[in-house]
DNA sequence: GACGGTTTGGACAATAGTGTCTATTTTTAC
DNA sequence: GTAAAAATAGACACTATTGTCCAAACCGTC
């Protein structure tokens, strides 16, 4: 919004080599996620980096810019997650129960429970149609990927035999939508579920999937 | 935090025979939802409201008085949708698929998913941990109400011979999430389901439920 | 038409936050 | 050791916003 002469301070600090860029980027995530854009203010959040304010500065330009940056960084982080998640899915299954709510606690541990997920959560729903293109990476290669892998897989295992599902696609949005059914009355608190919680959720989301979906001969044991 | 001199603006004005309340109030979650408390001004509720920013002032003292006013407003109007849409649930069911989807779509379209849902989801997020009190009614008298009571819809229905359940509650929790699977995906965009997709995602989530919780014999037709 | 309560508009001080500039110091690299 | 890069601290203009004060205009009813 100002002239910006090309002279004096134009071009923010680049070089990738500085040691104050790590602990902004999760300062920044930590005040934006408790304040919202609009409430978070610089100087906070350079307290709470034990940096100076004019270093933010010199590294974003303005607070739209570092707020930008910290989306980027944790949707990132979330989807590489979210990526070890669905690797880790056995091809050959032994124990089908066993696996799926290992791939469940994992999922909500890792991806949907953990601070990033927090802060994609909150900043998602607040700042989201102010900014259409800043999440759209994420949801790409985040939200819609898990539809369609998870999709992939149980229609590999639709396949193999060991489930009996007409639609694959709409199974694994249940099944995302089942392992979440115990935490979302926590995490309206604004609390994040304990270790027990995430375990027992996933056994109940599991079992129920099971009942819809296991083949009719008798429930996997 | 002022010094308030109880001789001159000490009272704001109550007599309920006042004509701008109402569009003060609708105003205010209109830009309170859109912008966060923080990011919401006075002057721009005032101008949405087409009333003068004075008037806000001498109704609700401060900021934050309005802001706790409108939450107060929003949940006893969620709070009487929800029970109407438990209360609407047919005693004696003759199609419970299809009484189960009207419910669904009863539910989200006229609880989760019209504007005072839209606006308790975002403000609860973003601002419950600074106000921890604030939203305990509309939670103890909304989410947690309708898990005991549509528990005890389940229990009825289990009762009846109707469907097979285990465990009541837990049930209660899975089909709240089975009805927002689909949905999900299209809140993240910040949008509103269509009546065509609420309708869609009720009978997939109705069709899963009953796969899960049916008696085993035939499922309803 | 007079009266009390309500609304309005404008002016105002106080505060807080953004972004800039400059000079100085610290760190890193060669 | 020296030079470049990065970090710091303080002061600054500018803007936006909150909340207050006041006088005038606008209702309704009696």
């Amino acid at each position: 919004m100002k002239s910006r002469n090309a002279a004096t301070q134009a071009k923010t600090i680049r070089p990738a080599q500085c040691l104050k860029r790590v602990p902004i980027l999760d300062a920044a995530a930590e005040v934006f996620c408790r304040e919202g854009f609009s409430g978070a203010s610089i100087d906070e959040i350079a307290e709470e980096a034990c940096v100076s304010r004019q270093t933010i500065y010199n590294h974003y330009r303005e607070k739209e810019t570092l707020f930008v940056a910290v989306v980027a960084d944790v949707t990132a982080r979330a989807n590489t997650a979210l990526f070890a998640a669905l690797a880790a899915f056995p091809d050959k299954p032994e124990n089908l129960r066993e696996d799926l709510i290992a791939f469940a606690v994992d999922l909500n541990r890792n991806c949907l429970y953990n601070q990033d997920g927090k802060f994609l959560r909150k900043l998602l729903q607040s700042e989201g149609p102010r900014y259409p293109h800043l999440f759209e990476a994420w949801r790409e290669h985040g939200p819609c990927k898990i539809g369609t892998a998870l999709g992939a897989i149980l229609a590999r295992l639709h396949h193999q035999g060991l489930l009996d599902i007409p639609d694959c696609d709409l199974a694994a949005r249940q099944f995302t939508a089942l392992i979440n059914a115990d935490l979302q009355m926590t995490t309206l608190f604004g609390e994040t579920p304990t270790e027990a919680q995430i375990r027992g959720s996933a056994e109940q989301a599991v079992d129920m999937f099971l009942r819809g979906y296991g083949v009719r001969a008798e429930p996997v044991l």
